[in-house]
RNA sequence: GAGCCCGUAGCUCAGCUAGGUAGAGCAGCGGCCUUUUAAGCCGUUGGUCGCGCGUUCGAUUCGCGCCGGGCUCACCA
């Protein structure tokens, strides 16, 4: 898409004159010695001692003022005003200036002091252009609104929205405190395979690519489940890791093609301790990064002060329709959906429309933190039987705002067990379910090894970010999220 | 995949109901102004109105199709 207008050109004629002057509109280096913040934070120090400070950012705004120039530039701790003085710069300087633009980057030096209206502002004694733009920045008043701009051009998105920059430094501030929170409880991070010959650990539909010189089919991992297991087998105890994954599915406000799940694995414990570490993990979060338990999101607050409500699936169920559903057979199932006009394909498993009917009866309502947990069987190939109910597994699902944000179990250890769970899947498979999870042969060989009994956690970390962000869509919080090809 | 809404200057938006090929603010350009800050004042440039087809003497406006985006629903257990 080349701007037919003008005012590129115009910028283009600005940068040749720049040159025949001898200047270099994109100069190698500048040292720059205070950051905007920093001169804010220090100007008493600056304007008492006169020292010189060394700025450099983005100009975003400029105003001559007669014989004088203001302008704010902007790096990346926010924006610092410069004010210069014909007298003070020279006639050379002064002039130069008339061929900046705003969005140019620059590097100004000089000493501090505050305006007539207070604003802490650098008196430039000199300056210099590190790049010339070449294009317009958004309105400086209205900003950048339009989500497709936004969206596919983040950089302005990030030059004209102070909150989006504020954002993503959240984003990272929530990755570094799952980290810290892991590595202090001994669990280590690792790194898995993402071109994977076999996909599993979710029901999911992967992408899939070749190998060129081995001539084979490699899958996009959609979850890292069956080889951080494996490296429980291998006797690291406690593991982690933080991935995109890769998911061919649908896209709306909660779903990504790629995304960033944390999974965690942790030997000798079960789902009720993957309960207790998320209870004090989230809280840990929420804490570090926005130093509250009490998180605005949306209309709601979601208090996330543990212990959290726990539900058994079936419970929630029978609760909101009153009646006994874990008796219900697939008939009946499929009735209850189609009375909610809830479409639900032929030849799939009963387990498959209970949760059908979940999403949609239940799991809208779980607004505060809850644990639904003791999930049917089926739902689950790779999680352990119920201590107690054979029909059950050891599995949770943590719901906040009515949104899924972590899935554990007691992890399935029984070679034996998870060997006929696959074997269901692929009857499954056969049978015309291409979300069916595939049997590993491999993965199996290492359970037969012998896994201890372990909990495993998978957490959305997307969506964690969301909520604390209080971000309404996952493009939101994704710094690139997909969009269609652009045609240029 | 379905429904609804949107696409007009670099950006933020009017105009479209009742068809006569476009306006504002900011940005840009020229001028004035040596503590301004949405600076101000004077002047001024800038548009294949997303793309295509149709209806019409005439389409930004009406219809159809396509492209892109948003929201909702479905799918993604």
């Amino acid at each position: 898409m080349e701007p037919k207008s003008d005012l590129r050109q115009q910028r283009l004629e600005k940068l040749e004159k720049l040159r025949k002057k001898g200047l270099d509109p994109f100069p190698h280096n500048f040292s720059r010695t205070h950051l905007s913040a920093e001169v804010l934070q220090e100007f008493k120090d600056l304007m008492v001692s006169e020292r010189q400070v060394r700025v450099a950012g983005r100009m975003i705004s400029a105003r001559e003022h007669g014989r004088s120039n203001f302008a704010h530039i902007l790096d990346r701790t926010g924006k610092i005003q410069i004010y210069m003085r014909q007298e003070e710069v020279g006639e050379e300087l002064f002039t130069l200036f008339r061929f900046l633009d705003v969005g140019d980057i620059i590097g100004a030096w000089g000493s501090v002091f505050k305006t007539k209206t207070g604003e802490v502002t650098v008196r430039v004694q000199g300056y210099s252009l590190l790049a010339k733009s070449l294009r317009l920045l958004p309105e400086k008043w209205h900003g950048l609104r339009d989500k497709e701009i936004r969206y596919r051009q983040r950089y302005l998105d990030l030059i004209a929205n102070v909150h989006v920059k504020e954002l993503f430094q959240l984003r990272t501030q929530v990755i570094r405190a799952v980290r810290c929170f892991l590595d202090e409880r001994g669990f280590l991070e690792v790194e898995t395979p993402v071109l994977q010959p076999i996909y599993g650990g979710a029901f999911a539909q992967p992408f899939v690519t070749r190998h060129k010189a081995l001539g084979i089919k490699l899958f996009l991992r959609i979850a890292d489940e069956l080889y951080l297991k494996r490296l429980i087998v291998g006797g690291f105890d406690r593991v982690y890791e933080l991935s995109k994954n890769f998911r061919n599915e649908g896209i709306d406000r909660d779903h990504n093609p790629e995304f960033t799940l944390l999974e965690l694995y942790q030997a000798y414990a079960d789902y009720e301790d993957m309960m207790a570490l998320m209870e004090e993990m989230i809280p840990h979060v929420a804490q570090e990064v926005v130093g509250s338990l009490q998180i605005r999101y949306g209309d709601h607050v979601l208090d996330l002060t543990p212990p959290w409500k726990r539900i058994s699936f079936f419970d929630a169920l029978n609760g909101r329709l009153g009646q006994d559903v874990s008796q219900w057979g697939v008939r009946e199932l499929r009735e209850s959906l189609a009375q909610r006009e809830i479409e639900a394909r032929e030849g799939i498993h009963r387990s498959r429309l209970l949760e059908s009917l979940f999403d949609a009866v239940v799991e809208p309502e779980l607004i505060q933190p809850t644990f639904v947990i003791d999930y049917p069987l089926e739902s689950a190939p790779l999680a352990k039987r119920h201590r107690k109910h054979s029909d059950l597994v050891e599995r949770f699902e943590f719901f906040t705002a009515g949104k899924e944000l972590a899935n554990a179990f007691s992890e399935l250890n029984d070679p034996l067990d998870q060997r006929q769970r696959f074997q269901e899947q692929m009857k499954l498979r056969r049978a015309g379910d291409d979300q069916a999870q595939v049997l590993d042969e491999d993965f199996l060989r290492a359970l037969e090894y012998g896994m201890p009994p372990t909990g495993g956690l998978g957490m959305g970390i997307d969506r964690l970010v969301m909520l604390l962000a209080d971000a309404p869509s996952i493009r939101d919080v994704i710094l690139f999220p997909h969009m269609r090809q652009e045609k240029f």
